[in-house]
RNA sequence: GCGGGGGUUCCGGAGUGGUCAAACGGGAUAGCCUCAAGAGCUAUUGUGCUUAGUGCCUUCGGAGGUUCGAAUCCUCCCUCCCGCACCA
């Protein structure tokens, strides 16, 4: 067979796709709407990688059949362009960030089309475009305006490799997102944030209800962190300081407090005689490093001060410790020894007072530790007797009529901070004046564009340009500073799924229309390492914009989906240093592209992580072969019943698969489906089936349809095919499986009979019941049996039954005999 | 510690109450084809038993349970992966 170049054929199509726009989705009123969306990649210059490849793969399959079951799809693509590997290597290399980042997406766009992905390319959108950013700096004042951004002095996390400061959600496990193995400092400084917590409670609740992974949706509930308590006040010298709990049932059983060692007002708390061991205390956290901080034991000083018990008027002596959170609930906890086990491993450490509040029973081993579990109260005056959460009632009754108390909801959520001290990202559009202080630039001088003439690597590249710097206070006139802070590039991604919807428009950030006739993303395909960065932000916004008027919805993303890891062929993650890696590039020049989206749809159900494996390629590429190879050699005429019906019912069931993104069942259907496939068959028929194959494998289906079938259409905008129900026959099935069956009962008998008499057999007479004798083709039994065939049906009077055999046929199992 | 998801036949990986000794792919073995190699095609690939065949046995991390019936449902345990983590 002559050698198929599928390269030519790739290109061949990806080129008419373009030139006929066939994937440019216009109005169409009459049409469903579908939107489908992988999350934009960050163009680095390294290029795509096979996890791109598998990740773009995905939402293009179900845009694909979307599109062609009379949907209105809208498949775009863009680049999230903004970012620190361009700035970086504008330090490292001397190039522009703006060069790099161009260069970057050019190669990436190439590479994609490669891929035969059914982009729109006319909506392409470019986070460090002007026409973009532009309207980050538009929603940033419109936030300022309802006071969702604000700029407060707090302690902020700050990466030095990044040389910026960080968002709560940007640092894991103490060290920077981008940097595993640097520690976050925390800097006292002024800083933009959003308010995200404003929509903590809706972000929670909401969870509820999108079609999303588990995983995600607890990672989520988990990162906003409800916790439902009481607030308490205590009061150290005469000021009242609140304190949160979720037990207040067990607020007499408080025999000290715990103040955080991180505390901004810890000082205010530190008497003379204690202020050498709290400083040296003090010092020993800060020079302990993060990963020793994790498994460090609790610790902690007395720093001289009391406080007075809200209900029974008792000093209680404050401590400083180690575990305290600083910026959880107010940073000072109540300890109740008794009933917490930090608080009784801490109490007994420093042999301060134990207190038991909660009965328990009598057998408890106070060696366990503290007692967790429910109960009585005791030793709670007036309260005695009472269930936790009667208890909880009546406590809280008694602070709240002196005001010292209340039940209130605590959030882990912090607001998002968005001031970054680096180069390329969306100017913040401020300016500051000595005398009007922060003063936003008008809405008329967007957008604040970042000048291209700045040095790197000495510090904010924007300080070096001086007339980007000085500029006049808007609102006074006077010479002023502007703001040289960039945005979160989060910021970039949290609405450009909004912006795909009417990517050209210069007046408006988003026309309505477009927006309530796209939004929501019907299907938002990504990794999961972004459940608590971008997916909260983007959530976030669409809250936020949505309460400014510009959008209906309250969820962007209906369904989310995450595909799985792809792995090397020696099962670990592919790495350079490894050597495990493969370049889709390679692989689509080796094979063509149709290979390698058959294949990475096949291996395992895409939301499982996998290995590569070259056979694997090699086999599916032998099915394109063996496709392209039938369809040049096929005769095409009338497709027999069972062709038919195993067409009519491979729709069904295809299309039923790839609804489901169970793409690995499908592809295992599709094949099956193709090998059932005789010498010949209707061009209707093989074009269905060439329809089917068009998700997975775009180009070779779209070559052979328009050699074969119809020269004047394409398939990828074709209509999916309908079943003909009529033409499903589930007794052809019933005949192939009492076929098979009969085969290995054959195959059953010659191996005895061969153990027996130590010779193979030579002949193999069937009997079947008359209607039946059809079911058993003599030349197909031979052929796979590899020996003589006889088929009678037993009211044959005139067969060869030596042993009379041919009483014990059944229906579906014929009677046999073989010598 | 908390939360989420897994553990299936040599490997990868389907399968969520009977149609399951368990799809499909890989690998392996045998045969056909060929001068040969490759490709292609066909068959076999849990164990043992039984019998000239539709049967039985053991098996889906382990132990129990529910059920006429379990890989599938329940309970407990072991184990792996992922996320969060001194959050009061």
């Amino acid at each position: 067979m002559k050698s198929v170049n599928f390269n030519s054929i790739d290109r061949k199509w990806q080129k008419e796709w373009e030139k006929a726009k066939v994937f440019e989705v216009k109005e169409d009123s009459k049409k469903l709407k579908y939107y489908a969306l992988a999350m934009y990649p960050y163009p680095s210059a390294n290029g795509l990688h096979m996890g791109h490849a598998f990740q773009y793969v995905i939402p293009d399959i179900l845009a694909r059949f979307m599109r062609m079951n009379g949907c209105s799809v809208l498949h775009p693509m863009g680049f999230d362009s903004f970012g620190l590997p361009a700035e970086n290597a504008a330090i490292k290399e001397g190039v522009h960030p703006q060069k790099y980042t161009d260069t970057a997406i050019k190669r990436f766009v190439t590479q994609l089309r490669t891929l035969g992905i059914s982009y729109d390319w006319s909506r392409v959108i470019q986070s460090h475009d002007p026409e973009y950013y532009k309207w980050n700096q538009y929603f940033f004042l419109e936030f300022l305006k309802k006071g969702l951004v604000y700029r407060k002095a707090s302690g902020v996390n700050y990466c030095v490799k990044c040389d910026s400061v960080l968002a709560n959600e940007q640092v894991h496990d103490g060290k920077c997102w981008r940097h595993k193995d640097t520690n976050v400092i925390i800097k006292n400084l002024e800083q933009w944030f959003v308010k995200t917590t404003k929509y903590a409670e809706e972000l929670l609740k909401d969870v509820d209800v999108l079609d999303w992974p588990e995983r995600i949706k607890a990672m989520q509930r988990n990162w906003i962190g409800k916790s439902e308590g009481a607030e308490v006040m205590f009061s150290i010298n005469n000021e009242k300081w609140p304190v949160f709990t979720t037990r207040i049932d067990t607020l007499f059983g408080v025999t000290f407090l715990v103040i955080s060692a991180q505390h901004s007002r810890l000082g205010e708390l530190v008497t003379k005689e204690n202020k050498k061991n709290v400083d040296t205390f003090l010092k020993k956290i800060k020079s302990t490093k993060q990963e020793d901080a994790d498994k460090m034991e609790k610790e902690g000083v007395f720093t001289g001060s009391y406080a007075i018990h809200p209900l029974t008027g008792k000093k209680i002596p404050i401590w400083t410790g180690n575990f305290v959170v600083a910026d959880y609930g107010s940073g000072v906890v109540m300890a109740v020894p008794a009933h917490d086990a930090r608080d009784f491993e801490f109490a007994k450490k420093y042999g301060l007072e134990i207190k038991q509040v909660i009965g328990c029973p009598k057998d408890y081993d106070w060696k366990n530790g503290a007692y967790t579990d429910w109960g009585n109260l005791v030793n709670s005056s007036e309260f005695n007797g009472l269930k936790n959460d009667e208890a909880k009632q009546h406590i809280v009754k008694a602070l709240e009529s002196k005001k010292l108390g209340r039940f209130v909801t605590q959030y882990k959520l912090r607001d998002w901070l968005i001031s970054r001290q680096r180069y390329w990202g969306t100017p913040i559009p401020i300016i500051y004046c000595d005398d009007c202080g922060a003063v936003p630039v008008s809405g008329k001088e967007l957008p604040v564009l970042l000048p291209q003439k700045v040095e790197f690597g000495k510090g904010n590249p924007l300080l070096t340009n001086d007339k980007f710097l000085n500029v006049k206070c808007p609102k006074c006139g006077k010479i002023g500073k502007r703001e040289t802070d960039t945005m979160d590039t989060f910021m970039d991604s949290s609405w450009y799924y909004l912006r795909f919807t009417d990517p050209g428009n210069t007046k408006r950030p988003l026309s309505p229309e477009d927006v309530s006739r796209w939004m929501p993303v019907d299907f938002y395909s990504g990794g999961a390492e972004h459940a608590c960065m971008h997916l909260i932000y983007a959530r976030f916004f669409t809250k936020a914009l949505r309460d400014l008027g510009y959008v209906t919805i309250s969820e962007p993303f209906t369904r989310l989906f995450n595909q799985g890891m792809l792995h090397g062929e020696d099962g670990a993650v592919m790495s350079k240093s490894r050597g495990n890696v493969i370049d889709p590039l390679d692989t689509t020049k080796k094979y063509g592209s149709d290979t390698l989206r058959l294949f990475l749809m096949s291996v395992a159900s895409p939301d499982k992580d996998f290995s590569w494996s070259s056979t694997g390629v090699e086999s599916m590429h032998r099915f394109v072969q063996k496709v392209w190879n039938y369809a040049h050699s096929v005769n095409f005429g009338k497709s027999s019943s069972r062709v038919e019906h195993k067409m009519n019912k491979g729709i069904i069931e295809i299309s039923k698969e790839i609804k489901s993104i169970n793409y690995n069942i499908a592809v295992i259907k599709l094949r099956a489906l193709f090998d059932s496939f005789e010498e010949e068959i209707s061009k209707y028929d093989f074009g269905n089936f060439l329809k089917l194959l068009s998700v997975f494998a775009p180009h070779i289906a779209e070559e052979l349809w328009n050699k074969f079938i119809d020269s004047k259409t394409l398939i990828s905008i074709s209509n999916w095919p309908v079943a003909d129900e009529s033409k499903i026959n589930d007794s052809i099935d019933k005949a192939e499986e009492s076929f098979e069956k009969t085969i290995s009962d054959i195959q059953n008998i010659l191996k005895i009979v061969k153990e027996k008499e130590g010779k193979m057999a030579s002949h193999v007479y069937l009997y079947a019941i008359p209607n039946e004798v059809v079911l058993f083709n003599i030349d197909a039994l031979s052929k796979r049996l590899g020996i003589e065939v006889s088929v009678f049906a037993v009211n044959d009077k005139m067969k060869f039954d030596p042993e009379n055999k041919g009483g014990k046929a059944k229906p579906g199992r014929p009677a046999i005999y073989v010598v």
